[in-house]
DNA sequence: CGCGTTTGACCCGCGC
DNA sequence: GCGCGGGTCAAACGCG
């Protein structure tokens, strides 16, 4: 099917009536998480790690707060770079956090990984608590491929970017471990914006 | 018609 | 060489 599940998602929440498409903008955090950095490199994604674990952080709390549809269900996320060592976790409870606009990370966990074959794209995963296969970011995707892989009940798609020009490729599947947990690997960087995803953070400029 | 999904075939690297 | 696992292609199909 296609991405069209925001009725599921808006479902779920009270979207805020100055948003006009809340799933949206809620999983822009997350590209602008990874396109505003734009590395190229891991090498340049490991230098910036510490402050990319605020920019993290912070991308997922504030501009969230009216969204923050998915990361409440979130028991933890977790950023790799093709799965392995180098991982700095915080487990923090962010009650001290605005209540009202508390976008509950408990578990957030951020992995990184030096690959020895950095192919010339950047590779981010997203480990993600939920009940849906297919989650908007903002992005469209036409799904190319499904695998069933081994020692795991669960398919796993396959999705690239459906702009033309743009190589971006994400794959999406269930935790073995824990099949509530979708994992979605995002690989390359686009080469675009999103359509949609800044109207919301275009009508928040303002000059006051 | 245009575009997305489905799904088996195909490809490729690797270990035996 | 062969089988296997992971990744991709593409023809057929579905839908607005
Ligand atoms: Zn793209």
């Amino acid at each position: 099917m296609s991405t069209s599940l925001a009725p599921t998602i808006t479902g779920m929440i009270q979207p805020p009536s100055s948003n006009p498409n809340p799933t949206i903008t809620n999983f822009l955090t997350n590209h602008n998480y990874y396109d505003d950095l734009g590395f190229d490199q891991l090498s340049d994604y490991l230098a910036f790690e510490d402050q990319l674990g605020d920019a993290y952080t912070c991308n997922f709390t504030s501009p969230l707060s009216n969204i923050p549809v998915i990361l409440q269900e979130n028991k933890g996320v977790i950023l790799q770079e093709n799965n392995t060592s180098t991982e700095s976790s915080l487990n923090s409870n962010h009650d001290d956090m605005d209540s009202n606009h508390a976008v509950q990370i408990n578990n957030c966990s951020k992995r990184v990984k030096r690959s020895e074959k950095s192919d010339n794209g950047s590779r981010i995963a997203f480990r993600i608590k939920t009940e849906l296969e297919i989650l908007d970011d903002g992005y469209k995707w036409r799904k190319y491929g499904k695998k069933m892989v081994k020692n795991n009940p669960n398919p796993r798609n396959y999705y690239k970017c459906s702009t033309v020009g743009c190589q971006v490729k994400k794959r999406v599947e269930r935790d073995l471990k824990d099949s509530s947990y979708v994992i979605t690997t995002y690989e390359g960087i686009h080469s675009h914006e999103t359509p949609h995803a800044f109207v919301y953070y275009n009508t928040q400029m303002q000059f006051d």
